[in-house]
This record gives structure tokens, sequence and C-alpha cells, in this order.
DNA sequence: TCGGAAATCCGAACAGCGTTAGGAATTATG
DNA sequence: CATAATTCCTAACGCTGTTCGGATTTCCGA
């Protein structure tokens, strides 16, 4: 039985430390979240975090999906997409992203830039972030945006927009003001790029 | 006197230093360059590298500045820029980016992602990077495009193709072919971001 | 309730990292 | 030729992720 007294406990333990290494990455950045202090915050010792994960790299694997599931959840608040025009959809859409990028510099480095050297997503944590990906393409799809370049050009753009938010004016709007002629921009020409 | 014999021959060092750098950089990835291999790749050992650098921070300082003056030259390659439409300029400006930045993705990540955990560029070799902007500026400015939202638009969709480039499709040109339609669409709506 | 099994923890240690100290060897220069 | 500057190396320090072995605690069925 996996849900025993054992298992929550195991479950709320790992939980814990994941949260703990947020909080360093918040503060000290992603790639200063090392084994013994982050044990030291959680009362215990580093050995001991081995029985939780099978590494560092474990750790940033669950970060990584725990950021992914977030992502989701937040563009899926966006609720009634279907009661938008196409236009207010993918502005509602891009906006949404560029936020949440712009929240959190370390999950933003951890989910799309790939920012701790040797580290890379396991098979099953990418399968989450293929998720999301899938979800986007749905929705431009459900507003007739079908052909690969259009997805490509879609995903460069809002991710350009992302990153020069997050890397030149982290917390602010100077690139998240864009989002609109940005979106406005890529509907003049839809077509052009099939 | 600095160009004596000892200071060719230091700058020598230094240069063999960088190439050897670059090189595991390459191939081990940009996290890869450690002290003592690279000491060794040079058949020296790694306190030896601090007479000519600093530390490991300087090292990759100096690569930083080699990969933006490696930029503007290839930048700079685009002679004619006059004698080309305002299009066909954007047009080629974006596509040497792009190829440039696919070319060798331990350069991209170590000028443009930040990549390297607590490292950042000194103030000197970010001004080489502020000069190049300053390059790409002037020429959006030759052509007429002079708005700050109009220049963080640029900005933020020619370097969304980079990075979706190198990421997704290193040494291709699965975004590369989009350079074109890009321009067109920034292009078309030039002005409504005014 | 007792006892074996499972789960959890920790101290010690290993290899690798960037870096420093101190001194020896080489090279340049007055 | 001798002094000074340059260049190099060995040893070591504190840090990193990780493993080992064993002790301690917690669980759970007889």
């Amino acid at each position: 039985m996996t849900t025993g007294r054992v298992a929550a406990r195991r479950a709320a333990t790992k939980d814990a430390i994941l949260e703990a290494a947020w909080e360093i990455a918040r503060s000290e950045g992603l790639g200063g979240v090392s084994m013994r202090p982050l044990a030291a915050a959680l009362g215990m010792s580093a050995p001991s975090l081995y029985e939780y994960f099978a590494g560092k790299d474990a750790i940033y694997d669950a970060m990584y999906v725990q950021g992914n599931h977030a992502l989701r959840e937040r563009m899926q608040a966006i609720t009634d997409l279907d009661r938008m025009s196409a236009r207010e959809s993918l502005v509602a859409g891009a906006r949404a992203f560029v936020e949440f990028c712009n929240e959190d510099r370390a999950r933003f480095q951890l989910l799309f830039q790939h920012s701790i050297p040797g580290w890379h997503p396991s098979e099953q944590a990418y399968a989450v972030a293929i998720e999301n990906l899938e979800l986007s393409r749905a929705h431009l799809e459900s507003i007739g945006i079908t052909h690969t370049r259009s997805l490509d050009l879609w995903t460069a753009l809002v991710s350009g927009l992302a990153s020069q938010q997050v890397a030149n004016d982290p917390g602010g709007d100077r690139w998240l003001r864009l989002v609109e002629p940005a979106v406005d921009m890529f509907l003049s020409t839809e077509g052009g790029t099939k």
C-alpha cells in the first residue's frame, strides 16, 4: 500500500525538501542550491537527502516538474478562452506566460534556460513540459493557426519577450507591455508564413 | 614597455589558454571547463593558470569578450547594408545573428544565456556587449526605427528566434528559415508600436 | 506486547572543484 | 655575471556531490 502513514510522511518530507530548495534557489540563485545547506535548512544531514532523492539532479528534476505543473495551472486559470476573440486569447495567454516567467527568475532559468551545467530534465520530467507545449499548440489550433512555421514563429516571439523581460528588466514590465503589439503584429501577417 | 618579448609570450599563452578553454567548452559543455584539465591540455599545472588569469571567472570574462568581438566582426562583415533595402538589411542582420548563435552552442550560452551559476561578465567585458547592441541600434535607426518599443520588440523577436533555434534544433535551420517571414511581420506593423 | 523488518538518520570518507601559499626553476636584464 | 622578474610546481585548504557502514527510530504482524 503506497498510501500508508509512512508514504505520506515520506511525501511530506520530499515536499519540504523541494520547498527549501526553491527558497534557496530564489535567494542564492539556482546554482546556489547545495546539499549540505539544503539539508541544514531542514535540520538534517546531507546524506539523509539521499533517502528521498537519488541525488541533486533528481531534486532539480522534481523542481522542474513542479514548475511545469505550476505553469499549466496558471495557463488553465484562463478559463474562458472560448468566449474571447482570437486576439484576446492570444494576448491573455502570452501575458500570462511572460508574467509567470517574470515572477520567479530561478524557476524561469530552470524551466526554459538550461542553466545548470550538465543537468537535463529526465525523460518523464520533460514529458510534462511537452504536455504544456501541446496545450498551447492546441490553443493556437483552436483559433486556426496550425502550420508548424506559424507555431514556431509564435513560440520564438513569446519566448523572446519572456527572456528579454527576465534578463533585462526582471520584475518590471518593459517587455510585458509589448505583448499586445506583438500579438497584433503576429496576427497581421498570419498566413504569410504558410 | 608592454610589447617586449615577455609580453608577447605572455599574450600568446593567454590566447592558448582561451583556445583550449573554447575547445573544452565546445566538447564538454560550457560548465565542463575546469582548471586542472584545462591546464593539463596545455601541459601545465592548474596553479600556473593563475599567472595569466586571476581565476576561472576571468577566463570566462575573456571568452565573453572574444565572443562579442567575433560577433561584431561577423556583423560588420555585412558591408554593404547601405545598398540594401530596409527589409534586406534586416534579413541579413538577423540571419547573420541567428547563424552566429547556431554555430557554437557554448558561445551562445556564454554570451546570451547567463549559464554559469554565479558568474557575470565584468563591467568592461559587458561594455563590449553594449557596444554590439549599440551597433544594431544604430542600424535600425538608419532605416527609421527609433522608438524604444520597436527596438525592444525587434530584440525580443531576433533573440527568440536564436534561442529557439539553438535549444530545439541546434545546427539546423528550423527557426533560421523563419527570419525572413519574421522580418516581414515586423515591418508590416512597424509604427503600430509607437 | 514483543521482535524482526523496514525506514530513517548521521559521521566519516572519497574524489573532484577553485584557489592560495611557498618555494624552486627558468628567463630576462642591468 | 648577478640580480630581478617571470614562470612553474607541490602541497594544502575549504568547498562540492556522493557513498559506505552502522546506529537509531519507527512500523507492523504474530
